[in-house]
DNA sequence: ACTCACCTACCTGTAGATCGGTAGGTGAAG
DNA sequence: CTTCACCTACCGATCTACAGGTAGGTGAGT
């Protein structure tokens, strides 16, 4: 019992972490205000995360295992699965300003996020080429090798993020998201 | 003669801003690591920016005026530019660095770039659709109009910015840039 | 009795900002 | 041509506010 309500704390704070790094991004946030934000200490906080860093480290953790389990069982994959994670995130606006925050602080020297985002990158990057290629093989319509593709359609989602966060009524994400792939499936109307 | 060396510091002081957020963000930039920078201490450096606020402001619009006389002097511009804007920022990425860690923190709750980027890509946007108008007319090639392809446009730069940032090894940014470019304008090959 | 899950108190460092200078030049008045 | 008020371009000291982290508890549950 007392195991178990540690693991939900934990799960707490995680959550609690996610959203104060999405309002103040992860160099802006304070232990103490994530600690509050589950009724703890700072102090307390530390207890269950004995640094900032390994807080952090956490969160990502806990990220990567969720989309690890969530969208991409190995094979069970397609194309269209982008889709609707697009939608997905677009309902979302937290999660996608936790880690546009993120990715953006990670880019600076040093920081902590910085080899877990480029890591992951290279790994988003292979498994969508990967999922083209099951998709369309070696030559999408539109005439892009899914190597090529690949980058292209991850800097598509970023990029779309980035605009839809900062005026989420000037872009509809989803849809524009779906204009780029059929531009991908080769051009085309409807 | 004393009016002169006052404006050339503060161009000094505005690079060294730069290159200081670059490193390490606008929130982890300190007025002391600037100063110091320009052989100036923080409180001299608080007498040509009153605060980091300001700073930051003056940082942001000197950006704008040099992209705003550099590369689209109205009327000015096409779509191959772009390829070449590209190439320019894939040697400079010191510039690209400080621009996509400003992007990321932006969108952090009360970021004083906020509204600085909201209503930059809403113009880049506008722009970018009014040069493909002019060079394809109301649909392009590879079937969107150029309201749809503005935002993927944009989306594509930025997200190539941080994946090339993160591993300039694992992506080539202008090539990819370019595949995207083929995409716009209609498939096919070459 | 012992461990777990915290808390109080505290230390150290740092950041932005204010205050009060001061050296050096500039400009007008005598 | 000198004097005196004044401005520019800074610096040193200091204030306030957190921030992360440590040390050493304490009470509740087992």
């Amino acid at each position: 019992m007392v195991r178990a309500r540690s693991e939900e704390r934990r799960a707490e704070i995680l959550r609690a972490a996610l959203e104060v790094i999405a309002e103040r991004g992860y160099r802006g946030a304070t232990l103490g205000s994530v600690a509050e934000r589950v009724g703890l200490t700072q102090q307390g906080l530390l207890y269950y995360f004995p640094t900032k860093e390994a807080l952090l480290v956490a969160v990502l953790e806990e990220r990567d295992r969720w989309d690890t389990s969530g969208g991409r069982d190995r094979e069970g994959w397609r194309v269209d699965l982008l889709e609707s994670l697009v939608e997905y995130n677009a309902m979302r606006p937290g999660i996608v300003q936790t880690f546009s925050a993120l990715l953006g602080e990670s880019v600076t020297d040093g920081h902590p996020a910085r080899t877990f985002f480029t890591e992951r990158y290279a790994q988003v990057r292979a498994n969508m080429a990967d999922v083209l290629r099951l998709e369309f093989g070696d030559r999408l319509p539109g005439g892009l090798t899914p190597e090529q593709a690949a980058p292209l359609l991850t800097a598509v989602m970023d990029g779309l993020q980035y605009q839809w966060l900062l005026d989420p009524s000037a872009v509809d994400m989803p849809s524009a998201f779906r204009d780029f792939l059929r531009l991908l499936r080769g051009g085309g109307d409807a």
